[in-house]
DNA sequence: AAAAATGTAAAACATTCGTTTAAATCGAAC
DNA sequence: GTTCGATTTAAACGAATGTTTTACATTTTT
């Protein structure tokens, strides 16, 4: 057992307590005897509490924007190549589908996804402002990109859309995993590409309509 | 001071400090001395911690499910007096117009929806079910209503057009009153007519794309 | 008026929390 | 092999939590 074992074993013992039930509702004796480290070791490695949720964010979160922002450059690139604007689905498509990767990738992601959902809405003003702090730039970049492919509407209207997008696809990729009462008939949408095929049209229309 | 002022002033108490700090960052010490009432009041009303968020929610939800409930009733009578089927706008018209004017009640209907943000993403078991108890029941008679306004589309797909046009209504009204770093030229959605007129015509265009 | 029920008051209950301390252990460099 | 810094350990700290208890006041009932 290394230097860094504890701190990551810490790291993802905290990150699906976390998701699970809370930051204050999990105690740090919770994650350390799920990590199998001793209670002391969250105040020596990372200084308090707060610090631990906000390096959780950050191990996980500039990753996941840098793949982001990855995929929006390249729609980008691609359409200044062919000479035309950069097309709303394809830009939604390139902040979803790297969301979906990563929670693909394994149950840590999975789990932290669940935090993410809880962040805006989080009462806590550290794991509020942590997450809007990592999220605001890509944000920025993400409007700039909506406002070239879709020129006719106001920068006012434009926000808003790009503002109820996002809200759609953060409350329903934080819900996937959440047991909720499915009415007859309907099932919970297995594998991301169903997912994508279901949101990314109801999105595109919404972003292009005339009014 | 009669009997009931004392419930009701801790429930506004704990109503606005829920909506502020969360259910398990509030105290019970924190409600009473804002409510000006003696710490064992909550106990001897309600019992415990748990009840009182159950109470509070049966105050305000139940009131406006059934504005809500009334309304979807009178658009489902007015289509079928006029021999049609009902709009989706005018469906969706109905869940967020009472929203709204709950919204604009007062300071402690504003407070509530903060907590209402919170309730579905909250890992606490009791917040999270009561919340689905009462919304259940609404929102599969809302879905009823779609799938006869919209009966082009596969009951899977309607059941996940709704959810998520009512994930980007719920997320946009709670996160109304939060302070965001708005981008420069952008302002807050002012009042509720503005709102309407921003998001009816994106969800309704993306409940009514053919694919 | 007496008695019973209901609400309020202050205090203490046992627990749990995040954090700190001080000693023990480990690992590598010299 | 010793020394020194880094890490781990066990124990304790003070503060804060939800809840209960006991006594007191008030209202209602008989």
């Amino acid at each position: 057992m290394s230097q860094p074992a504890t701190k990551q074993r810490i790291l993802d013992a905290a990150e699906q307590l976390f998701a699970e039930g809370g930051f204050h509702h999990t105690s740090l004796r919770a994650i350390t005897t799920k990590a199998g480290v001793n209670l002391a070791a969250v105040n020596y490695h990372f200084g308090n509490k707060e610090a631990l949720v906000e390096a959780i964010f950050e191990r996980r979160l500039c990753p996941l924007n840098t793949a982001r922002r990855q995929q929006l450059d390249a729609v980008r690139d691609r359409a200044r190549a062919e000479g035309r604007a950069p097309g709303i689905e394809e830009i939604l498509r390139a902040f979803i589908e790297p969301t979906l990767a990563f929670r693909d990738a394994g149950p840590g992601a999975r789990a932290f996804i669940s935090l993410v959902g809880r962040a805006l809405s989080e009462p806590d003003g550290v794991v509020r402002g942590t997450f809007i702090h990592h999220m605001q730039p890509l944000f920025a970049y993400l409007l700039e990109l909506t406002r070239v492919a879709l020129p006719q509407l106001s920068p006012q209207r434009t926000f808003w859309r790009l503002f109820f997008a996002l809200s759609a696809i953060g409350h329903t990729i934080c819900l996937l995993d959440k047991p909720l009462p499915w009415p007859p008939g309907v099932t919970p949408l297995q594998d991301s590409e169903a997912l994508l095929a279901e949101i990314l049209p109801f999105l595109t229309a919404g972003m292009e309509v005339k009014e």
